[in-house]
Formats: structure tokens, sequence, C-alpha cells
DNA sequence: CTGAAAGCGCTTACAG
DNA sequence: CTGAAAGCGCTTACAG
């Protein structure tokens, strides 16, 4: 394994210039076809390999876009992160991805590498919290980034953000859940404060209050943890609730477990509807009916809007938000007789 | 959002040559305190940022590391990866992340543009099948490239394996379950010709015929889906099978949530064992008893032996074992009176 | 359509 | 301890 050849192995091979190697490489229509053919030929006998680093410096059009992500082992963002790198990599970009794991430190280390590796974009569902220097940092590097899943910087302007619309997902839970029969219905999981959280439980709390019913709200952490413990609260301290709408599955298929543990059956006899649409929310027992976000579809989204802004300076909206459905399933609803 | 400044504009407004700012940003005790104090403050004025592609394309050192992996919506893998990520990331190197989704062709091409993207090193956990011309291009780019969990090139000098130790867990399982009583145990899923199946049910099979007992293979996809098929299957065909040991703890809860919808209890009248000890193992109903692979554990090990390679040129063995326990829980285990 | 030259931002010897 | 010079592998005008 010695040198790697160069462009400049390649055209004494090819016997031309360099100049006409770094044309072929670009594709130039101003290289007659042999030309072309004869320097092909030589980059494969020479094993020659792109240099991209190389070509970046000069041109500064990196090829690289960062995905940094509050928390990686969430299947919601894994299955978003996964669709993002795979789109961009159909494109023929490279993704840098890290994991912050809710550390708004972690991130502004991770965004200070990413960006000294010269990515072109970024991507970030943020941690919450921190001094926001991160995004300053982004701001003085000229880096196009934007926020996805969650808002924390409002400069939506420069940070353009978008998300699933989660406050229509919270008002169609309610409906379905009061369509289905449901007389007191909870909602489990979130954090109060935080900005998904209280968009879940607006929708939730306008829709009940517009059928003239009052919110129980049982906000926690987003794990199945919770969820497990909240069902056996629920049936200690609420035994009237017959439903629930929970922040996300993780918490909803917590939910399920613990009724389960409680020898409580979930369905007619207790609904339950969770957030999200991850994939394991159909194969659960019962089906999970969740507020499908159609996160595959919105990763691909995200990506090519973010090409289309670094390639064709199209900045995106400043904010956009994606249409939810309502995917149901047996944990919240009886199939009829007819 | 002008020019970046670079080093020589840094040399400038600290007075100083670029060879100077150069051997601050690399932290040379050949530079004097109060020097590289001032070159400091300029950068800071500045707001100057390192661009490490030019760094590389002199030294060649890349900070890029390259992590492939086939199946980046699988929890076991996302576990992984998230977990090499974030050891990488404290050790100061980049992660280029791509799933191939089982794909020999994706892979190929991810890949190249990883080489292309200059990695210093590459992190595989590869597809099954095609016709290994991506591990050529990693021979020709003189990439060290370590195979991981699944190993596809027999040539473990240049790609060293490494993963946990399928066949002691497969035998762990099986003596579990024959303590606690089974008489007939199954093995569940995992496609039958590849490497890791083979593995987990060599374990199975050697230690039941130590004991003297005939196995039952019922292969199949890795998902709670055929779990799930597979509970059905069990009940309907192997009313005898009072046990089983699934090729993961995928395929593991399936098996849970198809118990559950037939009514038949897990635990004491009919025990499972899944394999791998994802998170969510610890969180089903009943909990999932496993062979834990310490998987978190697991990644960042293979990142320090990655780095140690690249750094220290201390080349990895050619084949690695990690350890596996018994992570028991109440899907096979009764607590005794005492 | 092709060649010679300069430059991207850094590092690396090599002098002072 | 610091400065001037060359070079990493490519792209980009600019001539021919």
């Amino acid at each position: 394994m010695d040198r790697r050849p160069t462009i400049i192995d390649v055209a004494r091979e090819a016997g031309v210039s360099k100049s006409t190697v770094s044309l072929v490489l670009q594709n130039s229509p101003s290289v007659r076809a042999e030309t072309r053919a004869g320097v092909r030929a030589a980059m494969a006998r020479l094993g020659y390999v792109y240099n991209r680093s190389a070509a970046m410096m000069r041109s500064s059009s990196a090829g690289l876009i960062g995905l940094v992500i509050n928390d990686l082992r969430n299947p919601f963002f894994t299955e978003f992160a996964t669709s993002v790198q795979m789109a961009l990599s159909a494109r023929g970009f490279a993704t840098v991805v890290a994991n912050t794991a809710e550390s708004p430190e972690l991130q502004a280390q991770v965004i200070a590498a990413m960006i000294e590796h010269g990515v072109a974009a970024l991507i970030i569902s943020p941690a919450y919290g921190g001094d926001g220097a991160c995004f300053e940092a982004l701001l003085r590097a000229g880096v196009p980034a934007m926020q996805v899943l969650r808002k924390v910087d409002d400069r939506t302007g420069r940070f353009p953000f978008a998300a699933p619309d989660y406050v229509a997902g919270g008002r169609l839970a309610v409906r379905h859940l009061l369509a289905e029969g449901c007389r007191r219905i909870a909602f489990a999981g979130g954090v109060a404060e935080r900005g998904v959280t209280r968009e879940r439980m607006a929708g939730y709390i306008a829709e009940l209050a517009g059928a003239g019913h009052a919110p129980l709200l049982v906000p926690g952490r987003a794990t199945r943890a919770f969820g497990r413990e909240t069902a056996r609260f629920l049936l200690r301290e609420h035994p009237d609730v017959d439903g629930a709408i929970c922040f996300n599955d993780l918490v909803a298929l917590g939910m399920i477990a613990g009724f389960a543990e409680a020898g409580q059956a979930v369905g007619a006899a207790f609904r339950i509807v969770g957030f999200d649409g991850i994939e394991e929310s159909a194969q659960s027992y019962p089906a999970l009916t969740s507020v499908g976000c159609d996160i595959a579809a919105f990763g691909v989204r995200i990506a090519a809007t973010v090409l289309d802004w670094m390639q064709e300076g199209k900045a995106p909206p400043p904010e956009l938000r994606t249409p939810v459905e309502l995917l149901v399933r047996a944990s919240s609803h009886t199939p009829g007789p007819s």
C-alpha cells in the first residue's frame, strides 16, 4: 500500500495534462469522448481514487452533511436519522452523525468538530438547554443549518424549523378516543416545559375543552419505564380514566406492558394512543394506535430541503409543518360488528 | 458571511508568521506561552475556525472514521453504532455513518464514497452477499478496516473480525432453560445459512446434544413479526415445546406478543430466551431473559481498537471474541420460594 | 478541445 | 523560539 495515485499519475498514464483529467472527473462536456475513455481506463489501471478533501479545499463544495441528534437510541430519532442519511447518500452526500444524548455541552462540541470538518450544511434535532453558543458558531461559520423535530433557537430565518404538526396530532387522538366512547382521557408522559410536549398537550387540551371535558395531565419522562409506572398510577389513583394519549410510542408501549402486568385488558376496556408511529407500534400486542408522523418520509423531505438550500440557494420556509395521520389499531379500536 | 479567516489572517492579527499560528494550533511546546496566548486571542477576535480538510491534505491524518452498518433500524445495531460514534467523538474523531439496509450494492457505493472522503479507518458490520468488491476497494485504498458482529471476508489478517461469543451464548441459554426444567427447547429465527445464525444455533445444538436432547430448529427472518408467527406455529404444531431460544431479542419480543395474543402465559408455562440484550429487553412484560452481549461496551472497545490500530499501528488480533452473559429475567425464570 | 500556472488553507522541514 | 519556502491533490480561469 504505497502512495495513492493522483491526477498527475493518471495524466501521465493517459498521456494528457492534469487539467484534462480534472475535467473528466467533473464530467465536463468539453472533453472528447475518446479522451475521456482513455483517462477513465488509465484511472482503472492505476486504481485511482478521487480525493474529495483536496477538491473541496479548492472549490469549497464539501459533500459532507452534519446530522446532530439529541437521542439516537430512541427509535423515533433512529428512523429519522437513517432515512436522512440514506436520502443524502442517494444524492451523493456523506453524513457525519453525532448523538448528543440530550447534553448541550456535547452538542456544542460535536458541532464545533463538524464545522472544522467543513460540513456543507447541518441538520439538528437539538438538545434542550445550554447557552446557544453552538448556534452562534454556526452563524459565524456561515453553515446553513436546519432545526428539525424540536425548536430551540427562535431565529427561524437563519435556522429554519420543520416538524410534524404535533398540535393537530393531539387533536386527532382526542377526537378518535371520544368517538370510541371514552369518557375520561389522560395525557401521559413528556416533560412539561418542553416545546414538543407543550404542543402535543395543547392539541389534547383544546380538543377536549371543545367537547366539554377536563384534561388530566401526567407529565414525566418519555420512556417505556414511565409508561409502565403510569399504568399502575392510573389504575390506583384514577380508576375512572378509560383512555390515555401518550407523549410518544415508547410511553404507550410501556403502558401496555404495565397494564399486562396488572392484568388489565387494553382495547375496549382501556384505550391507548401513542405518538410518532414508530415501526414497533405495528408489532406490539395489542397493536398500538398512534399519531403517525411518517418519519421516514419526513427524513427524505428534510434531506431534499437542505440540499435545495445549499445547492440552489432556495431557503426553506422559516417554519414547516408536515401533516400527521392517525394509525388506528387494536389498542384503541374495537372493530364494529358490521 | 464573507470568507472565513485563515491562519494568514490570524498571523497578521497576532503579528507573527503563519507557521507560528500553525504550531499553536498543534499545541507545539516550542511556542512561548505569551505568544501562544496572543495567537489564541487573535483567533477569538477573528472567529477563526480550523479547517481540518486543509490540514488533512497536507498531513493525511484524517480525523474521519467510517461506520457502515447492515441494518441501522435494528436496535442492536443502533446501540452499537451510537456507542462507537460517541467513543470516537470523545477521542476527537468524527464518524461518517451509513446504513446499507442489507444491500451489498449500497454497501459498495457508500464505501467508495467514504474512501473518497478520506476516512482514516472503517468499521463495518457487513451485508451478506455481493462480490466482495468493496473489500478490494479498501485494500487498494489502504484503509484499515475492521469487520464487526458479522464476518463476510475471510482475510481476517487484513480485515480483523470482532464479535461477541455467539456459540457460548447459545450454550448458556440452553443450560439455563434445562436448569429451569424445560424438556423440549426450540430455536427460533435467524436465516440458516448465515454465520451468526450458524454460531448461535451451534451452541444450542451442542449443549442440547450433551444433555441427550434433540434440537428443533425453526429458522426465519430476525424480526418481531416472525417471532409472533412462530408463537402461533409452536402452539399449533409442537405443543410439547416448553421453551424457546430466539435468534435475537426482536424475535423473542415478537414471540412474547404472539403468546399474549394467543392467551398463552410466558414464564413458568413457557420459557423464552432472547439474544443480544438490547435495552428494550429489560422493559417488556414479562421482562425478557436474554444473552447479553453488552453491546455498548463492545462499541467502546471497537472504537479503541481501531484508534490504536490507526494511531499506534497496533494491529488488532485477526479474530476477537468478547464474553457474553445471561441476563435472567421473568420470561424464563420463576423466582424460588426461598 | 487541451496545456501551463496559480491558488485553496494548512503542515513540514529547514534556516535563522 | 520564529520566519520563508515548498508542497499536499485538486480546480479554475486563461491561453492556445
